[in-house]
DNA sequence: TGTTAGCACTCTGTACTTGTGAGTGCTAAT
DNA sequence: ATTAGCACTCACAAGTACAGAGTGCTAACA
């Protein structure tokens, strides 16, 4: 069994190893504060902390270093939630200050306030529209042969995209078209529209409008919104301040994706409500090997919207990531319930 | 005066300068193809090269480098137009195969595509949607406070954003405000609506409306559209590929650069027409000192509407660069002029 | 029996040395 | 004018030496 003396031993390498990214030697730990026994007496502890799979060495006669597993016990056993500063209070709070009505802006500033809070890359998963219901579909004729199809949600998020019409449209069909939509289709959730319109709308439609096949599949697709939901970064760069991302080949493999953002994106979606801390290997992924990634879900209501994350290396700050993160969540879950709850 | 000597001297040493971003030095000079002389006169020759300012030396006995003064006049005097390869003209051409209507997927394929083409950083300032014409305003209500205004130009552009509502507005009053506004204001270009708002359209609003004046006001901020144009760019991360940048503190405070904007957007709103190049510290920019940037414009007709630029380091394929941007530019002309000219 | 002092050993990082290769500038011969 | 030849320079790589921080083990100690 793993005595109390050694999880002292081990928070206390940790914690330094967190600070200094250095690994750390018997007889300097023997100097920290906390620490009433002899540099010997150390050596024999790690030596069974290295036995346990909780410390790794770098070479024979390094210092130790937190292993993967001593991080993911550090996680789960010893980690003391952190009081947050004031300041970071404060900072937090400015977010949701300003009168923002759009989902998407707040996402972006929070990403941005995150990443600068620490000093680490945040990525959030914006809202899934899915769920929103149809508030109005207007449909504005640009050419004679494009109009544009504008969606609106009830939580006010507003998606277009250009069309092509049929040769020959009659403009004024185009009124007739939007009206029937709006009549049948608002209410529904974005996520059965493309459904509901084969099923329901598409047999009213052919009543009304000719050459109205080729229309409705375009329009089908455009509202089709499995446009997975966008990605906000901030702090893409904060990674290069990471002494352990000095070597350039790492972090150039690791900032193509990033950018790529199609592999996170992957990774994101999986998300389980609260808290949840995956470190290195954890992550599936060669180049998130020397990664941690702290994820956190926000909420309007019980509904479960959104996902937001902190990237750093695996010697990250867990301990004041994880309160920033609860206190950020808990937050914005707050504010967009007030926003959108009642609607 | 400079003789044809030094300028095919020159030219070789630039040309395998950026190949392979090493110093270059007489006697492998000398060797290469199409240099008859020997080293002795190549080293006389690089000699005057110096004092002219066209080469530098890194330390006394070192090969020879081009200085920026050498990089300028190769780019104005020695550049042999390049020509595309027909690979590359498919792959240009696909951007713009694709039946896209959305100008901003356009531009955001481009700069990806064209980081791909040329391994460096490319950089698109988006168009100018102050030019554009109002084709439509709709203003939908979400709550009892807020509604949501949406904008329409005649580009199929479209720009919202969530307003709020005096209190005790009355809803029916949106509609007749929408009535108003379209009435007035359809084909106005969107960098003149503030303006006419409030001269023209503000006095007969209050005619009809009550409690006009927050709404008016935080309707003209709506569509004040001083947002300035987006940036959009393609391989971020190229940079870290080049020799010239292993150096960790250099490409971290370029790619913060990058990742800020707003520095590259000042760089990039001064869009003379046609094709240009700022070498190194031509930028006016410690942080592009050892980077050239090509600036390419686009246009509609003749309307000048967007830049596009390519970002590398001084020792940029310049030739290549600039006949893919000349291609490229020329094509997207051609495209944005067939779609939107005789709106 | 758990703790600690002491010691031999190991490994990294830095500094110093040395040799090599690619380069230069100058001079004298062609 | 051009070029061969030569002395000289500098960067870089390899080798050596050494200090510093660390380990593991053993024996003494409370």
């Amino acid at each position: 069994m793993i005595t109390d003396r050694q999880l002292l031993i081990l928070q206390a390498i940790i914690d330094d190893f967190i600070r200094n990214a250095q690994p750390i030697g018997s007889r300097s730990l023997s100097k920290k504060e906390g620490i009433t026994f002899s540099s010997a007496t150390i050596r024999n502890e790690m030596s069974d902390l290295e036995e346990f799979g909780f410390l790794e060495k770098t070479h024979t006669s390094s210092g130790r270093i937190p292993s993967e597993k001593g991080y993911r016990y550090y996680v789960d056993h010893l980690l003391a939630p952190e009081r947050i500063k004031t300041d970071d209070r404060r900072i937090i709070r400015s977010i949701f200050a300003d009168r923002i009505y759009e989902l998407e802006k707040i996402v972006q500033k929070s990403a941005k306030i995150l990443s600068e809070l620490t000093n680490y890359t945040s990525i959030v998963l914006g809202p899934k529209v899915k769920d929103n219901k149809l508030k109005k579909i207007q449909i504005i004729s640009l050419t004679k042969e494009t109009a544009i199809a504008i969606i609106i949600t009830d939580t006010g998020h507003v998606e277009n995209k250009v069309i092509s019409l049929p040769p020959s449209f009659d403009m004024n069909e185009i009124e007739k078209m939007a009206n029937i939509l709006n009549d049948r289709l608002v209410g529904v959730p974005l996520a059965e529209l493309r459904d509901k319109i084969y099923k329901e709308v598409a047999v009213l439609l052919s009543q009304h409008i000719q050459n109205y096949g080729t229309l409705v599949s375009s329009l089908a697709e455009t509202l089709d919104i499995s446009n997975p939901p966008k990605l906000f970064f901030g702090g893409k760069t904060n990674m290069l301040k990471q002494p352990e991302f000095h070597d350039i080949d790492k972090v150039s493999s690791l900032l193509s994706l990033i950018d790529q953002e199609q592999g996170l994106y992957e990774i994101m979606k999986q998300n389980p409500a609260g808290i949840h801390v995956k470190i290195g290997r954890e992550n599936n992924n060669v180049l998130l090997e020397d990664c941690s990634l702290i994820t956190a879900t926000y909420s309007v209501g019980e509904q479960q919207v959104g996902t937001i994350a902190i990237l750093g290396p695996t010697r990250m700050e867990y301990s004041r990531v994880i309160s920033l993160l609860e206190f950020f969540s808990k937050d914005m879950t707050a504010l967009l319930t007030k926003l959108y709850q009642n609607y």
